[in-house]
DNA sequence: CCATTTAATTCAACCGCTGAACAAATCGCG
DNA sequence: CGCGATTTGTTCAGCGGTTGAATTAAATGG
């Protein structure tokens, strides 16, 4: 919510959960619209009936409500199952909505096209060292970008329904980036250095773009890229800094004022090296991109953020000592601090992103190795530990998932925009 | 979830959410009622409408069904305040549904009774060394306070609506006490134990009883004493074990399996003291109440655990250094640890509740120094730290407020039942 | 004492779900 | 090939519960 500035306008019957007339059929809605969204096989209106408790009669008409928002499609007729009329299958349309993904980092710029389906149909990445642009320009930049991503969505009749912008720092409310250390940003005002942008244009009054951290809208990625996936997750990304977005019960926790996350400075040794933030010892200092790169004899500091993490895995892969060795203690100082966590949260799964991603082999062993010394449950209930499935650049994937998701959950907002 | 056996039966509709026809009225009369509960001045029928959005004649209906089913009472008149007809203001019943709190300890059983606007009725402390005392014997004498805090609710025209047990240990589905490490409690069946006690038995068809642990319920306690208070924060009972209750948005976390909270472990001192988890330097070992207790240069071990607290409290009132100093220590380590809560999960609240609540004086200062070097947003975004404003014996409360808040957040439960 | 104002109730209208009946489409069995 | 069985999807009268306007209730102020 912090994270937000203007969400898409909470219309009719949201004031303090009171339920309406018209709330029912709204309500409803977003019922039918989630399960056809969650089947792992196109479900029939009776089955959707039948597992609801709702009638044959109202999934009817509600199906024909989101057919004609071009929200569900039919899907052509289903291998034959035994006797009876054959059901007519529903599928998210996959040519209606279809939400935009931005990303701004250290060395590149993203855009990305999801359709309704989570499928991803554009990808644009501008590889830049973005840290000697002024904001104005990087996002003058990220704007280009992203007209030539609307453009694509158009010539396959996609509508572009939002966008989120994923930035590497800490964002205040109203789209002000407070700090982004990485790229040099402070109290960087996005909405307003993107006025004038087609990006920034309200189209039907709705409000086009959401600002969020860039570990937030990764950790969202994940949780839509496995819909069967765990409910609950830690979704840690490796960059210079160390981010974690936080998943609980199937939605992303953003903490009382839209800061959760900051694992980065988590003590791992209390009285070990002092930190740039006070503290000493902190996570950052030993797991740190910069801390490894270090460790491992690399030059470092002039790579790129995410070719750093592609060497050290090469040399990771050639049997280099002091990688090795660097990786292993950087697992360990992890290890440490995700322990704490899953005692604190009771979590089953945990996620290595960003530049984790491609270090999984070598990073994971000594996590779960800290994992089963430090968390007191995971003697009799086991917690994974694995490589995230976008991998790299999923913060753009993400933040495009979250706008269809939103869709997807209230699909009162569209149907009314686009009747 | 997993805290729970036999949670309150889910009726009608409640089947993924779908929203049936007489939904309309159950939601209604939840919304109706929370807005009465939270409300600090009486609001009037026409006020909650102007506030829900309903209309006037829709709350009149709803509010009517809340006052035949003893929920709502209808408060004297209001001062005046200018002209027209003066509104009736609503207030919560407090001779309707009532809570049974109950908690089995290491020294103590308690039972407490908690109205619907959260007025604690009745408390009954048993002072008792139960560690030498079988789990079956100590439920048989919980139950037989439990009955007489019935009997003393009863005389005040009260009905009890349900009870809820807390027991300092990790409490699995179907009230199972998986471990109780101080009790010396291992996979005790507190459901099958009570069997025959009149706690046990349904009350139509209600299940009477949820079992979970002291420091959930603690942190719901502290929630509901202070309905104006933070949505979000951390409650850390500080007795021979740390447990933490979370509290986000205004909702207990309990983790994906029921077990969150465990801070106890959370390394403070990677490589420090080995502790009986099997990890090095957890927090237990430098705040836990035996290492103070150690570090103060008190025998200790022998002590009662709330007497031990209250012990500590005054020699660091008389002076003591040792005291003194052990206590600084002890904040210290605490403060390491709640600074990396705090920037995980973003909390602007942290609450000294349990063992550690008299001890708040001493603690608070180490703590807040830890959050201020440690915190990234502490700059521009202050943490409050404050002893916990129930003191000590809060799960007690905190269970007993859980069933009435049950009550208030789904009155169609209890409106079936009394009809 | 009456106009004004605000609160609460009453009541016909209406929205959207309900349940049953009906039509559609396929399989299975003679 | 035909007919019953079976399951899906639609139609429609009925109904619960909200809606909005009119009405009554109860106070203030000139």
């Amino acid at each position: 919510m912090a994270a937000m500035w203007q969400c898409q306008e909470v219309t009719s019957a949201s004031t303090a959960g009171a339920v309406r007339q018209g709330s029912l059929r709204e309500l409803n809605l977003a019922v039918v619209l989630r399960r056809i969204a969650a089947a792992d096989r196109p479900p029939s209106r009776a089955g959707i009936a039948a597992d609801t408790g709702l009638t044959r009669a109202t999934v009817s008409a509600v199906v024909d409500d989101l057919i004609a928002g071009r929200l569900v499609a039919e899907a052509e007729p289903e291998p034959r199952t035994g006797a009876g009329r054959p059901a007519r299958g529903l599928v998210l349309a996959s040519d209606g909505p279809a939400g935009l993904g931005l990303e701004v980092n250290v060395d590149y710029l993203a855009a990305c096209v999801v359709d309704l389906t989570g499928t991803v149909r554009h990808h644009l990445v501008r590889r830049a060292d973005l840290r000697p642009v002024s904001p104005a320009d990087a996002l003058a930049r990220l704007a280009a970008l992203a007209a030539e991503a609307r453009a694509a969505a158009v010539r396959d009749g996609l509508t572009l329904a939002g966008a989120a912008l994923a930035v590497p720092g800490l964002v205040g409310d109203g789209g002000l980036v407070r700090l982004a250390p990485n790229l040099g940003w402070r109290d960087v005002d996005v909405p307003a250095l993107l006025a004038g942008h087609s990006l920034a244009e309200p189209v039907d009054g709705v409000p086009p773009l959401v600002v969020d951290n860039e570990a937030n809208l990764a950790a969202l990625g994940e949780l839509y890229a496995r819909p069967a996936g765990p409910r609950s997750f830690l979704h840690i990304t490796g960059e210079i800094g160390i981010g974690a977005g936080i998943v609980l019960d199937g939605s992303l926790y953003r903490g009382a004022r839209g800061w959760s996350g900051e694992i980065g400075h988590f003590p791992v040794q209390p009285q070990g090296r002092p930190c740039r933030c006070g503290g000493q010892g902190c996570l950052e200092r030993y797991a740190g991109q910069e801390a490894i790169l270090a460790a491992a004899g690399l030059p470092g500091a002039e790579l790129p953020a995410d070719t750093a993490a592609t060497r050290l895995a090469d040399l990771a892969d050639a049997g280099d000592p002091a990688t090795l060795a660097a990786l292993a203690d950087a697992g360990a100082a992890l290890g440490v601090a995700v322990a704490g966590v899953v005692n604190l949260l009771d979590l089953d799964t945990v996620v290595l992103g960003g530049g984790y991603a491609p270090l999984a082999p070598w990073l994971r062993p000594p996590v779960v190795a800290e994992i089963s010394r430090r968390v007191l449950t995971a003697a009799w209930a086991p917690v994974e530990v694995r490589p995230a499935v976008l991998g790299a650049q999923s913060a753009a994937v993400g933040g495009a998932g979250s706008v269809v998701r939103r869709i997807v959950d209230r699909p009162v907002g569209w149907l009314a925009r686009s009747a």
